[in-house]
Order: C-alpha cells, then sequence, then structure tokens
DNA sequence: TGTACATCAGTGAACGCGCGTTCACTGATGTAC
DNA sequence: TGTACATCAGTGAACGCGCGTTCACTGATGTAC
C-alpha cells in the first residue's frame, strides 16, 4: 500500500487537494443523509460538507441530484441481488430468502427509499436498469420457487403475493407503522411471517 | 343556499376578499400537489398559488408546514377506516377488506403517502392520533378476522402478514415496481393476491 | 332598523436562508519523450 | 533521470430562485345594543 493508493488516502485525514475517493465518500454520505432526513431532501451541498469538500465537487462525479440517487439506487440493487442469493446458497430455504429481503430494507434504509422511489433517479439509465433487472431476477426466482411450494394457483398471483408479503412488512417496519413489542426481533418476527404465508 | 353560504361561495369564482373554504381548498390542492411531486416537495407557498390566494394565507389555518400534512393524515385515516367499514358492512367478505386497503391506496395515493411517512406531521397531535387509532382498528379487525379464517398459528402473527400482505401490494402498484400486464386491472389482481393468501 | 365594535380571514412587503448551477481558476497526477 | 504537457479533480465566487416566517395592515363578518 503505496501513498498514492487511495484506499489509504482515504482512510487517512484529507490533507491533499485531492480527496483521493470522493465518489465514494459522497454515497455514504448520500446514505446517511437520507437515513437522517429522506431522500427528497437530500442537497449536493449538504453531501459536500459531510464529505468536507467544496459545493461544487460532487457535479464532477455524479452531475446532478438525480444522477447521485441513481448511483446509490444503482449500488442498492447490488447488495440486495448479493443478499438474496447469499441467503438461498447459504440456506437452501426459500423462506430464509424472505427474511433476507426484509433484513436488507431494516438494514439499509437510505438504499431502499431510494430504489423504490423511482421519481427521485434519472429512471432509464442503462446501470440502474441492468441492476434493478438482477434483483429481480434473485428475487422473482425466490417467489416463483415458493410459490410453487405453495402449490396451488397461479404461479404469478403467488410470486407477486410472496414479494407484496416481505416488502409490506419492510415498509411498515421503515414506516414505524407496524411497532413489535419491545422484545420482539424484527428479523425472527419476519421470520414467523413469511412462514406463515408459507404454510 | 343564500349568497352567505360557504360553499356556494367556494363553488363560485372567488371574487370576495374571504376565499369562503380555504382550508379545505388548501387540504385539496395539497393532495393534487403531492401526487405530483411527492409530500417533501409541497411548499405553503405553492399551495397559497393553487387556491389563488395570499402567500401567508396557510399560515392562518394550519399554523406551519407539518401543520397542514398532519391534517391531511387525519382525513385520509378517516377515509380509510370508512372505505374499510364500508367493504364489510356492504360483502362481509373479508378478502373484501383487503382489496378495500389496496383500493383506497391506489385511488388516494397523496393522503396514503402522507399517512405512512409521519417525519413529515406533527405525529403527536391528537387528532391524527385519534385518526390512526379508528383506523387501525378497522384493519386490525379485519386483519384478525382473516386470520381467524387462515385458522392456524398465532393470530398476531396472522394479521401482521395481512396488513403486510395489501400494504406491500398497494405499495408496489403505487411505486410502478411491480407492472402489471396492461390488460389486467388492479383491483381485481389484489383479489387474486388476497385470496390466495387466504386460501 | 340602524349603528358601533370585536373578531376573524386574508394581504403584501420585507427579511434572511439554503439551494442548484455556472465558470474561470488552480493544484495534482500521469504520461510522452 | 528529468522535463514538458495534457488531463483530471476540486475550488471559490457569483448569480438568481423559491422558500418559511414575520408583521403591520385592511377588508369582511357577525353580534350587542
Amino acid at each position: 500500500m503505496t501513498a498514492h493508493d487511495p484506499a489509504s488516502r482515504h482512510a487517512a485525514h484529507r490533507q491533499g487537494y485531492h480527496h483521493g475517493d470522493l465518489r465514494r465518500a459522497l454515497l455514504a454520505a448520500a446514505v446517511e443523509a437520507i437515513e437522517e432526513s429522506g431522500a427528497a431532501a437530500v442537497s449536493l451541498r449538504d453531501l459536500a460538507r459531510r464529505a468536507g469538500v467544496s459545493h461544487a465537487a460532487p457535479a464532477h462525479h455524479f452531475g446532478d441530484k438525480a444522477g447521485l440517487l441513481t448511483a446509490v439506487a444503482v449500488e442498492g440493487f447490488e447488495l440486495l441481488a448479493d443478499a438474496l442469493d447469499a441467503a438461498w446458497e447459504r440456506t437452501g430455504d426459500l423462506v430464509e430468502v424472505g427474511v433476507a429481503y426484509v433484513h436488507f430494507g431494516l438494514t439499509h434504509r437510505g438504499h431502499f427509499e431510494v430504489m423504490f422511489h423511482p421519481g427521485l433517479c434519472h429512471a432509464d439509465a442503462a446501470d440502474l436498469v441492468a441492476a434493478r433487472a438482477r434483483a429481480a431476477e434473485s428475487l422473482h426466482g425466490g417467489a416463483e420457487a415458493l410459490a410453487d411450494r405453495a402449490a396451488s394457483g397461479d404461479r404469478q398471483i403467488a410470486a407477486w403475493s410472496a414479494w407484496s408479503l416481505v416488502h409490506g412488512f419492510a415498509t411498515l417496519q421503515l414506516d414505524g407503522a407496524l411497532p413489535l413489542p419491545p422484545d420482539a426481533d424484527p428479523q425472527d418476527t419476519a421470520r414467523q411471517v413469511v412462514r406463515f404465508f408459507a404454510r
């Protein structure tokens, strides 16, 4: 790791004229800001402040606000696809894929919010379309298999139902609309909910 | 209906110094604006413009932006409770209560958005707490009865599952994340999804 | 029936603020020779 | 090994804009007498 290595520059206190890894720093700042105040309230100037950089710098990397949020959404869809694939490979249990969806939402609320409010992004950006498609594939596979297991009715309806269930549970949790008893573990409750569905 | 009747003044072109029913007009403008640009983007000045009134007028009725959105949420919860109760009384079918929930969300997206993002409101306002409680009662009754019908496992888990299902379906539809085939009727699809769940 | 007055609803000018965007610039990096 | 130069990343001042809020005000309404 030399002094020119971006990671070491980033890990150290920023001192030079160049940041070293401003793009990544801005994405992290964006997720943080979204989790604090919501995606619509994010401003490029605030992110620049958080990254310790001049207010005009973000435009270099993302063009405009929608461009930045698009990058957040792309990252989110990739993380989600990874999480769903990993759950399947780890457990071989379709219920756990649903649980992983909920877990992703609860632990990545910044990404999650942007991913499902496409109005804030450049909805047609090629990388966004690709990342969304990959996540949809991971998700759809799981949901359809779950539907097969339920072994009744229309596969498509079953898959939509499964997705609705986990998405709704995650969303209600994130909005604080479905308050669990203080001793309940959200992920464990999610597991019971998905199991109930897959009964 | 005399010339002093607020409704007639409202129906007619506004001409006098007094609006006649500015509170209601501002609420309607707010719902419209939210459906166009999202709740976070609503501004009091824009609503005043839509209502044809000076920009300082809204503060008279709602105090501030959060006060206005609180009023939107209160109206939303009351409309939702009405819709759920009506569906139950009309059909006596618990599936139809779920369908009514989805239908409410799809036809009141402005209200729906504010109702489930409490960070934008005065979350502790007495009328909001009361309206939410009434809606929760209508909803919970339906969900628990559906759970009873499913006749397996924990009632609480079953109720959360039912709510998650309909909320998730509505949310995914509103965000355009679950695109139906062009010939599919959203409400009819919702009915199939809820039936699949209640199988 | 008329008059005086209190109350309420809406006005419009003013303020300070944070924002996105533009633009000429400068510091740092990497490559060609 | 050194020098010149192109490219890239970030700066900082400037602009115009819409916003929320305040405040003294004015027009309209309703009530007491």
